[in-house]
DNA sequence: GCGGAAGAATGAACGTTGTTCAAGATAGAA
DNA sequence: TTCTATCTTGAACAACGTTCATTCTTCCGC
């Protein structure tokens, strides 16, 4: 091997990573095993911790690239649709509800692990995980600058979180399927019913 | 000891479900450890086997338990509101949902427990358990019959459901306070606009 | 080129889990 | 009391995350 060290760290982090996203897609987080990660990438036991601090961090860093797809997928709905009337933003805001949905469904194992991070009580997630939700957040935020323009700005966060986590409560549940599976058009249907509903309540 | 055995493993199963829900109730499902549990009721580390199948089984029991509670939480909010007109309907609505959010905040760890539960991905959750969830719908499908008595009855489950799983999401998402703490006021809020907003919207 | 220091790779070993099981203790019937 | 069925016990097992002394590599100044 020729290649300098501090690239090879940078190679042998991204197999890493590559790997236990593949193990997390198939199996959940209940899967990432660190003797199955290092057989993976064809290191000793011992070298992941080389690596990564923890296997924490490593579903830190698997939940960082899910949190970007699924910015990418919400923006990607987003600039399919024009953004000037508030009519315009409710209809945004309702494509947006809609590929939450279908980010969920399609990556259903990786989205699930981005709630189940259960950090050591007294630690706060990094700053750069921090920042990945905040920019979710904005994608709701937008349209709803335009929807309410007259609302404090705090009063427009706060919402759009309500929103958002009503949506996320939504999805959930529907995607649950211990007790009965919802069809995922009728869940199409429930969402935007209540996004609806919820903007013309904003509205007062 | 001279109490039959049938009675005295009763006996066991109850303390066993009580050391089970105080370790729950003050560390979360981490610390449910065997040994922990043998030795809280007094007894060896193999005989939990005797009293439980395994860790699991003890995990809804204790999910039961606190199903129940939850359950009289939203009938003693129910009750404390005449259910006459659509106004009711939607009043009591809101109390529920409120009452849902205190009861979450104020057994934090335990109502996690019931959706951190992860059975082994085959086998469904036995008829009791599943029982316990579907009687907290008909806690809010009740007042949605009054408020929409002409929608069909597979509509009036789905939409309890949605809004169930609406106001699950919220709360689930202000109790976090991993990223931003919601004061309990402003959440209560937030809550009443989403519930009156959505029924507004069912009425259309 | 080269020799030594700094760092990385290794896999055995540790501590903690949940769960099992052969052996011993105990209860109830005869 | 005696016998059998049952429960109880704690040592043992397997799987896990993590650590560490040892061995090997790589890199830098000469």
């Amino acid at each position: 091997m020729n290649a300098p060290l501090s690239e090879r760290r940078q190679a042998q982090l991204a197999a890493l990573t590559d790997a236990a996203e593949r193990r997390i897609a198939e199996g959940g987080m209940a899967s990432l095993k660190a003797r199955d990660l290092a057989s993976d990438i064809g290191i000793a036991l011992g070298g992941l911790y080389n690596i990564v601090a923890d296997l924490d961090e490593l579903a830190l860093r698997v939940s960082s690239r899910t949190l970007g797809r699924l910015g990418e997928a919400l923006t990607a709905a987003s600039d399919a649709l024009p953004l000037e009337s508030k009519a315009d933003a409710v209809n945004r805001l309702v494509a947006i509800a809609h590929a939450y949905l279908h980010f969920a469904k399609g990556n259903l194992r990786l989205w699930r692990t981005l709630f189940e991070l259960r950090l050591a009580e007294g630690t706060a997630l990094p700053a750069w995980a921090a920042d990945d939700q905040l920019r979710l957040f904005r994608h709701v935020a937008e349209p709803l600058t335009l929807l309410v323009p007259d609302m404090d700005e705090a009063q427009q966060t706060l919402a759009a979180r309500t929103l958002f986590a009503a949506v996320h409560g939504i999805v959930t549940l529907g995607l649950e399927e211990r007790l009965v599976a919802v069809p995922l058009t009728a869940l199409e249907a429930q969402i935007e019913w209540l996004v609806r509903a919820a903007c013309r309540g904003l509205g007062e």
